[in-house]
DNA sequence: CTATGGCTTCGAGCGCGCTCGAACGCAAAC
DNA sequence: GTTTGCGTTCGAGCGCGCTCGAAGCCATAG
């Protein structure tokens, strides 16, 4: 049911834009299929990012992965749904110190999920700030594109226009607004 | 009108939350009543940034402040009004080097318009795209509160966990989820 | 048999955006 | 007259998250 609604939520999001979504819900469903095991090349291509971040991840500590015999790093299943975890919450800027105390009480056991809990509600309602903060000032913005241009103003037209009534009668510069 | 209509869509995203609303409804209104000019302490103050900052925004060249008979900085109503916006901007990730672009092109004068709205439009979709990943790390997340728990759970009744039953049956560790 | 390519480890380096400290100046308060 | 406090300039340093390069190993291709 919850997530049913969350999911949709999410997916409303998406349908302005085209090339962010694809990736995007790729990176909500692939948990499903991930292979029994993985190279490095193939991981970073998954996540898209670099085999050089991926060995900085297992160097902090975040991640454990075995090597075959010739030293070469295997990623099984396990290590891949973490890493997708991880890359998804780095790419929601949950910093490093924080995951690496989140994987420390995984890896402590069962018995610290509370603790565990506390902190994805605790960078759960971080992003929500931030989304918040980056709503308004994508609304500053939006703004600030609708009101520009007065004497020069090609690509002005398409937007609405009119309530640059509400301001000082001035067309080369704008009085109440930023002069710039 | 379509300010009114930005204006409503960006305050209603504020009703859940406290804290952020106030500094952000200040940082969208505050543009009205700047002072003739203001101390470094003040503006610093008014933009929730140290003195330090404002003093390395004028050596990036973002901003050009006058002195008083001491030395001291003076900032005019402009110089706050532009200190207003670019900290609007960096605020909303918009890097140094973009913003010391779209300054210079503000101090090269009037023929830069059609060029200075192109970087706002730029900016706007960055920080749309930015959203829309952030929206989904937010359900990710949320998906993950809810799910959480099994056998150990107490913040989680809060939550709707009903739709656990989608999952393969096994209270202590899940098996379709990210072990973690 | 030698390339070529992809992996390994290790430590160093980098780009960004501040952030700070040192050494100093001026002015009002005690 | 000294202390307190806020300001100045300048250059260096820092925290973060990668990012890269060197030197070497191994396997497959030509």
């Amino acid at each position: 049911m919850a997530t049913d609604e969350l999911m949709t939520r999410a997916l409303e999001m998406l349908g302005d834009d085209g090339p962010l979504s694809v990736e995007a819900i790729h990176r909500l469903t692939d948990l499903a299929d991930v292979p029994e095991s993985m190279t490095i090349a193939e991981v970073a291509d998954l996540l898209d990012i670099s085999p050089h971040t991926l060995r900085y991840y297992e160097r902090a500590g975040l991640v454990e992965v075995a090597r075959d015999g010739n030293g070469h790093r295997v990623y099984d299943a396990q290590a891949v749904r973490r890493l997708v975890f991880l890359t998804r919450m780095r790419l929601s800027g949950m910093p490093m110190r924080d995951l690496q105390h989140y994987i420390s009480l995984v890896d402590a056991g069962q018995h610290t999920t509370p603790e565990r809990l506390d902190l994805l509600i605790e960078h759960r309602d971080t992003i929500r700030r931030r989304i918040r903060e980056l709503t308004l000032s994508l609304t500053a913005v939006e703004y600030k594109i609708a009101t520009y241009g007065g004497s020069t103003g090609p690509d002005v037209q398409s937007l609405d226009t009119a309530d640059r009534t509400a301001l000082p009668y001035e067309p080369p510069r704008r009085a109440a607004l930023p002069a710039d």
